[in-house]
DNA sequence: TTTAGGG
DNA sequence: CCCTAAA
């Protein structure tokens, strides 16, 4: 990767680096619990300078705190030295400077500015010195280490983590509170063996904790788990000191009173959450704490789709090792679960491609289905909040599901292209609620159960049931059967058999269209169209039309429910789309029939033109005739050349 | 949920 | 057709 760069230090730091005596700063309580307000890029190998991520904020200060604690390796500094680039010192600070914005820690510039301000007040002398220190390293690019291009490897010298895939390695205490990004990275490795790029502290915090938990190692090991802490028991005066380092050399009273002044500044990055060992400030830092996760849950709820990456990719491994947890605790009386999971196979469904393994569990052999990161609309905003509102413990989803299969209203499917969409949801959020999932009865198997249980099928003669959703993980899967009787559990087990089954029908069905998972599909006619398009006929076609002349264009709902009320698989969105097609062919083709008419007809179906012309008539009348309701919309983007055309046309 | 628009 | 941002 690139090695990190300081940009901008904050006292304590600067002091250490500068070379100013370490005692000072060990007595003096104000700038040792100013958080390290480090401003670090990374330089890429291409030179480009990226912001650097929390956990390489963070990973100066442990540095920090390990040479006071004089217990761990100190990193090689190299790693950590001021640089810029190699393009020159001005024009690097220029970049970090814009690139400040994009850096989360906003509000620790603020800070910085605060923490500069009295660093003015207390230690006047110093800033000078500070600033130019800062400079000279920036400027310095021959103290780049680019040797260190691996910042795993390098870092893994500061860390008391080992970076080694194997959990057994992992020894000693483990406060995930007060690790690092990148030490999280590197216990998530350790954990899971594999790596992983969420930023999100608690994020890694909960999955490490919970895979820790889960691992039958942990078990044999002396760890204690606790408030994601994972703490080794003889070893907790080492995790103190860690921990402790800030508060033990100072007052409390005095670090309340900059927890109050750095209310507002994202410390939590930077200093290590200290409310167990500190209940004193919980009144203070109590509300502090919750803003900040609030924080930290507005970062998390951006990526979504990363998460949503990462953990599908951690799923299968974290959803075994709780299973072989389960086993191994519910030893006494209920069923032993074993699993073993076989290869996993593609199953084609509807055109999608629903991965699935057999999962032995408690000896009946189930289909999984463990379709991973498939769940492309937004995330449910708070998954658990509509179980608390529905304590049946059927979701939405289930209730989708059901209501749809209580529809017989169904459109038959001659194509046998019933979409049948398993869709993921696992957010972290909800992976960690459904663990912990008292209800009972799980959303997850209900919903399956519902959905396939002992109903089949629609007969498929016509159109295609596109309705379905079911959010269905392994994962999910498993965690069901926790704390559900065992009744229950057959249930779902015979369910999840059924699913299966059916699952196998739908993929044979659907496979004998096409042989392979690609979206699109050949046409006889050469081009290549997607899997569930249905071409639109030419009565489809006028009855858009007509339904355009009649409720305008932009009512797609009213003419889907009037007009296309029989056709179930034209969404309104199809309708608009129709539409705009529609549109820009009559554009096309209408202004001087030029040579586009006759390459037109190439694939798709040759609109008659005198369709056309009336779709060409009907945007020109909306431009003009509703300039109530969409005049200054519809009259903007393509109606305008409608109209341009069209006057140039006649 | 629906609409509008980009991909 | 799919996805998503707004409304």
């Amino acid at each position: 990767m690139g090695t990190v760069v300081e940009v901008e230090g904050n006292d304590e730091a600067k002091l250490k680096e500068c070379g100013i005596n370490n005692s000072t700063s060990l007595s003096s309580p104000k700038q040792i619990s100013d958080p390290v307000v480090y401003k670090l890029v990374r330089l890429e190998g291409d030179g480009r300078i990226v912001p650097a991520t929390d956990d390489e904020l963070i990973e100066v200060e442990s540095l920090l705190i390990d040479e006071k604690c004089e217990m761990h390796v100190v990193a090689d500094p190299g790693q950590t030295v001021g640089c810029i680039s190699n393009e020159g010192s001005s024009t690097g600070i220029a970049q970090l400077e814009s690139l400040e914005g994009l850096l989360q820690s906003r509000n620790k510039e603020a800070g910085s500015d605060k923490l500069n301000a009295r660093l003015e007040e207390t230690v006047p002398s110093l800033a000078p010195s500070l600033s130019e220190s800062h400079f000279n390293q920036s400027g310095s690019a021959g103290e780049c280490s680019h040797s260190s291009d691996n910042p795993v490897a390098a870092g893994s010298t500061s860390s008391a983590v080992t970076t080694k895939p194997d959990f057994s390695k992992l020894k000693g205490e483990i406060c995930l509170d007060n690790l690092s990004i990148k030490e999280l990275h590197e216990t998530f490795k350790a954990t899971f063996g594999r790596e992983t790029t969420v930023k999100d502290k608690q994020w890694l915090k909960r999955r490490i904790s919970m895979g820790l938990t889960n691992s039958c190692d942990v078990s044999v090991t002396s760890f204690i788990i606790k408030d994601n802490k994972l703490v080794k028991k003889e070893n907790e005066e080492i995790s103190n000191c860690m921990d402790g380092s800030y508060a033990e050399d100072q007052p409390i009273g005095n670090q309340k009173d900059l927890l109050t002044s750095l209310n507002q500044l994202d410390y939590h990055q930077v200093v290590p959450e200290k409310r167990l060992e500190n209940p004193s400030l919980d009144d203070n830092s109590g509300s502090d704490d919750h803003q900040t996760e609030q924080r930290a849950a507005k970062r998390v709820r951006k990526p979504t789709k990363r998460y949503i990456e990462e953990l599908s990719e951690v799923e299968p491994k974290e959803s075994n090792g709780r299973l072989m947890n389960l086993a191994k605790t519910s030893g006494h009386g209920l069923i032993s679960l074993k699993s073993h999971v076989r290869p996993v196979r593609n199953v084609i469904l509807g055109g999608r491609t629903v991965v699935t393994r057999l999962d032995s569990l408690g000896g009946y052999g189930i289909e999984v289905p463990c379709v991973s990161r498939v769940r492309r609309s937004r995330p449910r905003k708070n998954f658990m909040a509509l179980l608390k509102f529905n304590p049946s413990g059927m979701g939405t989803e289930a209730m989708l599901v059901k209501k749809v299969h209580g529809d017989h209203s169904f459109p038959p499917d001659d194509e046998k292209e019933s979409r049948v969409f398993l869709k993921a949801n696992s957010t972290p959020e909800h992976v960690h609620h459904q663990k912990f999932n008292p209800s009972g009865t799980g959303t997850e198997a209900t919903s399956i159960k519902k959905a396939f249980g002992d109903h089949s099928f629609p007969p498929d003669d016509g159109k295609e049931s596109r309705v379905l959703k079911v959010i269905s993980t392994p994962e999910h899967v498993h965690h069901q059967f926790i704390g559900v009787p065992e009744k229950d559990k057959q249930f779902s087990v015979m369910s999840a058999i059924g699913l299966g089954h059916n699952m196998e029908l739908k993929c044979m069905n659907s496979s004998g269209d096409s042989d392979d998972n690609v979206v699109t599909v050949p046409t006889p006619k050469g081009g290549i169209r997607r899997k569930h398009h249905r071409a639109w006929t030419l009565s489809e076609v006028m009855k858009l039309v007509e339904g355009v002349s009649s409720y305008g264009a932009g009512r797609w709902s009213e003419i889907k429910r009037l007009e296309f009320a029989s056709y179930s698989y034209r969404t309104s969105v199809d309708l608009k789309d129709k539409w705009r097609n529609l549109l820009k062919a009559s554009l096309a083709q209408t202004p001087q029939d030029n040579g586009m008419n006759s390459r037109k007809n190439t694939g798709a179906m040759p609109i008659p033109t005198p369709i056309l012309l009336k779709v060409r008539e009907l945007a020109e009348m909306q431009a003009q005739v509703l300039p109530n309701l969409s005049s200054t919309k519809i009259a903007g983007s393509p109606r305008k050349n409608v109209h341009e055309k069209q006057t140039g046309f006649l």
